[in-house]
DNA sequence: CTATATTCTTAACCCAAGTTAAGATCGTCA
DNA sequence: TGACGATCTTAACTTGGGTTAAGAATATAG
């Protein structure tokens, strides 16, 4: 299968593109590779394209003013859509670093062109109300796990929910993005033994 | 000023609906009060409303299974709209309760008005967007409040940001929406008088 | 204006995460 | 293989929230 057919593929499973709106659409993917550490999109800068991910784990990050920490917000990888949401809809400056953390490839489209596509074709307006419902599960589900789960819980489920995660991010990482540090997720994993 | 009006003023500019596609809307409109306590939305339940607040105060809160404690989520005031948004936009059951805190007016409209409201005019379509909008930043602000900030700075910001909420719910409310119990909340304001 | 319920604060004790620094383990590549 | 850097764990101590229960302050109603 080539690049353009899984992505076909995965935005007829996502929104229910098909090969005529997909034709639309065609002529605005461009491919682009990054090396480990390379930004997608950059604190301070407005997020101009949506990509989507062929291969690799992407992470966006925040961070703190007052510890100088790097705080992880959300993991993005394969077939799955990377963009700085609020940044993207509104064009406003970003206030996160998204950043490849393995050698990545993705298909992206500016956003003129999705706006284009929008007015262009139902399917397409509803793949934008997908990707919105889609970053307001995120966001909210983000929420709930600060809000209702404690680190271990937030920690055992992101065992069961994203292995591919779990296994592809060094301890470090996972630790800030379940709001900890390393010697704390170090002591839970030690607790946990005994069960 | 009448109560229509007050809305249609309202959904002008929160999503630039004119006078025409106001009309549109008209028919769908009702009116509902709350008394203390009553519920606009509960647990289970589907949420096929969506409502703009006249008058009061709502609060969306999550009930712990371990902890059979009440969680606050959300507050909903004058002049917002209240709804249970994942629920409405998917048609499933809700995981939440909102509930009104104080005597309250609304007026609120069905999905499927909604939708047909959609169909016949890109005003409507509009304010979907920005309603999912709206959902998407209350969601990330609340994700953000507990990724990035202390107990102390959410409490500094809901004084700041959010004064008429503060004002006019108790306090062990507040706590619960800070994701603190009410005796932490009581050692941070004494904390901070000697500030 | 008192009685009552609600709300808020305080105290004492417990426990988990933060912090810092040291050392163990793992990977990788010359 | 051996040496370096990266990652992970551990220890010792600090800090702040959880828990429980008591009591103080505030509202509300009779």
């Amino acid at each position: 299968m080539t690049e353009t057919q899984i992505l076909n593929y995965a935005l007829n499973q996502f929104a229910g593109i098909d090969a005529a709106a997909f034709e639309l659409s065609a002529p605005y993917w461009q491919r682009k590779t990054y090396g480990k550490g390379e930004f997608y999109n950059e604190y301070k800068n407005v997020c101009k394209y949506l990509g989507f991910i062929l291969d690799g784990v992407f992470r966006t990050y925040y961070i703190d003013d007052e510890s100088a920490e790097e705080k992880n917000v959300f993991f993005f990888s394969k077939n799955q859509v990377v963009v700085a949401y609020k940044s993207f809809v509104t064009q406003t400056p970003c206030s996160y670093y998204t950043e490849s953390m393995t050698e990545s490839t993705i298909l992206y489209i500016h956003i003129n062109h999705l706006t284009e596509l929008y007015g262009k074709s139902h399917h397409w307006e509803r793949f934008g109300r997908l990707v919105a419902e889609t970053a307001f599960n995120l966001a909210m589900n983000r929420a709930e796990e600060f809000m209702f789960r404690t680190p271990e819980q937030r920690y055992l489920e992101l065992i069961q929910n994203h292995p591919d995660i779990f296994n592809n991010v060094p301890l470090y990482h996972i630790a800030s993005y379940l709001g900890i540090q390393a010697p704390s997720l170090s002591r839970i994993r030690k607790r946990m033994v005994g069960k």
